[in-house]
DNA sequence: GAATCTTGTAAAAACGTTTTTACTGGAATA
DNA sequence: TATTCCAGTAAAAACGTTTTTACAAGATTC
């Protein structure tokens, strides 16, 4: 635990400037061949790092990227920040993973404060449907699953619409009318455009929805869990249910089978994002799947691009990837 | 994207000099209420943030915690990860949350590298049994899951031993003799104990393991699910196995599921650590449950006290953490 | 043999802060 | 009225780097 040595102990203990060490560290300028190997030597010998906090200041840059995400329990999050720091790592930039906690007040305050100024980049999955506040942050940013409608920032999204459109399309062909679905508030442009998607295919195939089948609650479990055990219980139950994600969808699955009914034959399932429960079920669960990891990856790449060039004037990037339909059994043909 | 203002900007445009924005900003020493409220208000308006880098190196703080753990994909060390960060964020540190990839490699690097010397601590779960290369890091450091036998760091761990034991205890109480493990290296301190628990207790009940029975391969899914399948296609299969990790009662469960036995008759199961298959699984998989969350909790907390003061050389605390045996359906009695 | 170029190094400036020291002018004290 | 005290501020030093500028000595060119 002593304390570590400085660029000027080196130079002291060397009889020579700490430019020249300076040099020697950074490869810049002529030393002789000589000098780099004592300043070599002892670096490794006095187990000498630059102090990042003065690298920074002077080359205004801190290597640091930020990945702010709304917690650390979506598996979907996390894939998303293994991706980023796969491209981080790579070009040697640390990612700082940091969790809002689903509050935009802990999101702003972290953007806002020391450490959101601190770092070189930002890419964030908004809990707060409103980007507004993002428009005068002084670094480079790239939104994740969210963006703009106005598409004013960078981001990397899919395409959510399709992606409940072909779900519900899915039951519908498989002879379903009766389709409950379970999401999110519509406030967040996920929310909006997945409700849409159920919405737009149920009227394309001349289904009204019903009103007593549409749960818009919060993304969570629980939401599932309770949603799907009410509307089971009710008079009139739906054939088919969409959970517009995974852990709606786990929730789903908890309830189905806590009510001892069986999934793909007393009640249909389509959820949005690939999840462990759902490969694992029994039968396993029919699910819009997207490349999460790779969402991480572009919007690292993105971002890190941005750092680098920062001239680069370009208008904002929203890049949208596809979604697929992966069928497996919980969806009964109906005759 | 304009640049961010600088103390100096601020002084200058209120004709007030460098000193006295720092002192009010630091609220210490004395300064009129005019010329705060002046200062203060300067600040709202030019969005004034004292730059990171500055500060941590002249208050030779950087308010960031590092944790380093091996990967971002077992639930554990999420777990882990969200007690740190609660007790960190409520202190005013920030968590930059690392994943060495299991690599020991890159464990290393980043300890050793400009960023770990920045942060003002690390919690680690290290990939590598040998923490000796830890001795001489100039920062408090804490270790969660591992620890040295000579308890020379501080630690926060769990009694892997006992934890076995009352596995493999339950399973001989419930009447099984043919009782297979699956589980990581002996190098890791935690594969040697849990291992040790198992022997411990066969031992204990005067039942001789069977060394055809005993697998010890690595902490992965894919090896669950391998030797599983493997196990139980043996011509005198086990009656009952003990997965000595999450990840690996998970392939466990997803190899019972494949080769259509039945859990809980065909097969009796118990696994070290809860996990969201467990829990969904049919019957549910009785496990050791630890208290996770709090685990990191308490590592924050050391790692914390002995960031604040410096001076304590009190001796290191290797702290251990009761387990506890949740009894679900996966067992079945014998008669 | 003088002028120029090159090589290696040192010294100083800069980065954005905090903290210590120093100074000023007015109030309180003697 | 002269001295001491104090509140408020400015100026300067320090933190650990990088980068720019300056300079000396030797090699090269004309």
């Amino acid at each position: 635990m002593k304390k570590a040595p400085t660029i000027t102990d080196v130079a002291r203990m060397l009889n020579l400037s700490v430019s020249t060490v300076s040099r020697v560290m950074n490869g810049r300028d002529r030393v002789s061949d000589e000098t780099r190997k004592k300043v070599l030597d002892a670096v490794k010998k006095m187990n000498y790092v630059p102090n990042y906090a003065a690298v920074s200041i002077v080359k205004k840059q801190s290597k640091v990227i930020v990945a702010l995400v709304p917690d650390l329990n979506t598996p979907f999050f996390l894939s998303v920040v293994q991706g980023i720091e796969e491209i981080a790592k790579s070009q040697g930039f640390f990612t700082m993973v940091f969790s809002s906690n689903g509050s935009s007040l802990e999101e702003h305050a972290f953007i806002n404060g020391t450490m959101g100024r601190s770092v070189d980049g930002a890419i964030v999955i908004p809990s707060t449907p409103d980007l507004s506040f993002y428009t005068d942050y002084s670094k480079p940013i790239v939104f994740v699953d969210r963006f703009n409608n106005d598409y004013s920032f960078d981001s990397v999204s899919v395409d959510n619409f399709r992606g409940s459109y072909i779900a519900v399309e899915h039951m519908i062909k498989m002879g379903h009318k009766k389709i409950a679905i379970i999401t999110g508030p519509k406030e967040l442009n996920v929310g909006q455009e997945r409700y849409w998607g159920f919405d737009q295919a149920m009227r394309e195939y001349d289904i009204k929805p019903d009103d007593k089948y549409i749960r818009i609650c919060d993304w969570t479990e629980s939401d599932g869990y309770n949603n799907t055990k009410d509307l089971l219980n009710m008079e009139d139950p739906p054939t088919a249910i969409f959970a517009a994600n995974e852990n709606i969808c786990r929730g789903i699955l908890k309830a189905i089978h806590n009510l001892d009914i069986e999934l793909g034959k007393d009640i249909s399932l389509v959820g949005f994002d690939d999840n462990e429960l759902a490969k694992f079920s029994n039968p396993k669960v029919t699910v819009i799947s997207r490349a999460t990891n790779e969402m991480g990856k572009i919007g690292a790449s993105l971002l890190l691009e941005k750092i680098n060039n920062k001239e680069s004037h370009s208008i904002p990037q929203g890049i949208c990837l596809p979604v697929k339909l992966i069928i497996r059994g919980s969806v009964k043909k109906l005759n």
